[in-house]
DNA sequence: GTTCCACAGGAACTATGGGTAC
DNA sequence: GTACCCATAGTTCCTGTGGAAC
């Protein structure tokens, strides 16, 4: 008998902080929605013809990540379906992310299914999806609402025609009515769209600001109150979290991550959650973005990356490009890998500077040039570690750049 | 005021691979 | 199955640039 046995019962009989976690996670719709009524109220005023059969106009939201566009939109799909039936009126409410849903075809093929119209994955002309969508969708009087979410994501990547035909479909229908409603993070997105498009689709325009600090803790007391034990979090935590979320442009996702993740940190040491349960927060889904942001790295990127760590070994002030240009040459016959130009390398640079990770400033040093200065501002260890996890950078573990290199620094 | 360095970064182009049309 | 389209990654070529040195 192995004495692990039971060891589920052990954790289950811990003393949890939570209630109900779910409550906490990003894929959660509440049902009420603190400080997003005018937006709501709005967007039901727009949408309140289709209980009535008609045709609404379409919509835009706009909003940074974190300020309440999709889970108002899917409340209001939600609640729009709910009051149909009530009044025994056809009204159905899809949902589309276009970041998964990415190309025009996809989509089509996707709307057709929801009406149960079979549409194999390729193969079909996007014509024919069209015409297959529209007649399943013409078959009955009904007025649909498409929610097309982080539809810049499908801008310009054929995206365009999808939107074109979308937004001009009531014109082929006898029965059935469509609206759209479009969201974005990206306010200046319809700066590309095609008029034509933008004038169609934006016939009303919704902004979603983002949260203040007040109103993040009010998000927070309503999520905490069903799903933390009141004896088990202290009275500064909702404030701080609401406060560092504040921070971050107002996004009420990152305020729920951090209480969730603080709950989940004092958890594991058996305590109630204090103030410092939230910083070890904070760092701990900073760590976590710059980890999963390192992973996905292409391999060339994570080559510079790990060469910028290696010569930050042995110099103190920040490091040039050529100087890294010179150690990523080194790095790549060693591992016997394609070298890039500098000029792609130097693209790589301000890739990874706009993604956080290092930081990259041009600086001109008058009679010796015009270079970037490049720091690193992450914690060097970790980052490392997880380089050296692509087997094709394993074997530069234990290797030092060449001594003519350091020198040189 | 001019020169000069060490790049920055734009433009135009090619190669490649996956999606789409037929 | 194949031709075509398009996005992406990368190259080559080029002009532009801030400021120390002269």
């Amino acid at each position: 008998m192995m004495d692990t046995d039971g060891i589920f019962d052990d954790l289950l009989d811990e003393n949890s902080v939570f209630k109900n976690k779910e409550m906490l996670r990003p894929s959660y719709t509440p049902d009420k929605l603190p400080h997003r009524s005018d937006q709501i109220n709005d967007i039901a005023r727009i949408l309140v013809p289709a209980l009535r059969g008609e045709t609404p106009s379409n919509i835009l939201i706009y909003g940074k990540t974190g300020t309440g566009k999709t889970v108002a939109a899917k409340h209001i799909g939600r609640e729009l379906e709910k009051k149909g039936e009530e009044l025994n009126v056809n009204c159905s409410v899809i949902y589309l992310n276009c970041k998964v849903v990415d190309t025009q075809y996809r989509v089509l093929a996707h709307l057709a299914r929801h009406f149960n119209k079979e549409v194999p994955l390729t193969g079909w002309p996007t014509d024919q999806v069209y015409q297959e969508f529209r007649e399943v969708l013409d078959n009955k009087k009904r007025v649909v609402t498409i929610m097309l979410d982080e539809i810049d994501k499908i801008i310009g990547k054929s995206g365009d025609d999808i939107l074109y035909h979308l937004s001009r479909i009531n014109q082929d229908l006898k029965r059935a009515k469509v609206s759209i409603i479009g969201i974005s993070n990206d306010l200046k997105f319809t700066d590309i769209l095609d008029p034509r498009i933008k004038s169609s689709l934006g016939e009303e325009d919704i902004i979603f600001p983002p949260y203040n600090a007040d109103q993040l803790r009010d998000i927070l007391k309503q999520r905490s109150e069903p799903s933390i034990k009141e004896e088990a979090i202290s009275d500064e935590v909702i404030p701080l979290c609401a406060a560092f979320a504040a921070q971050e442009h107002g996004d009420a996702r990152r305020a729920l991550d951090l209480l969730r993740v603080s709950g989940e940190l004092a958890e594991k040491e058996g305590e109630k959650i204090k103030e410092k349960h939230v910083r070890e927060a904070q760092d701990k889904i900073e760590l976590d973005r710059v980890v999963e942001v390192v992973k996905t790295l292409p391999t060339q990127s994570k080559l510079v990356l790990l060469c910028i760590i290696k010569l930050k070994q042995f110099k103190d002030n920040d490091l040039t490009t050529g100087e890294v240009y010179e150690g990523y040459q080194e790095l790549c016959k060693r591992t016997n890998m394609e070298t890039l130009t500098q000029r792609r390398v130097t693209d790589l640079i301000s890739e990874l500077d706009m993604l956080g990770i290092i930081n990259a400033v041009v600086v001109s040093k008058g009679r010796y040039g015009r270079t970037k200065e490049i720091s690193l501002s992450i914690s060097a260890d970790e980052i490392k570690e997880v380089l050296l996890d692509d087997y094709r950078l394993s074997n530069l573990k234990n290797y030092n750049l060449s001594s003519s290199n350091q020198t040189k620094l």
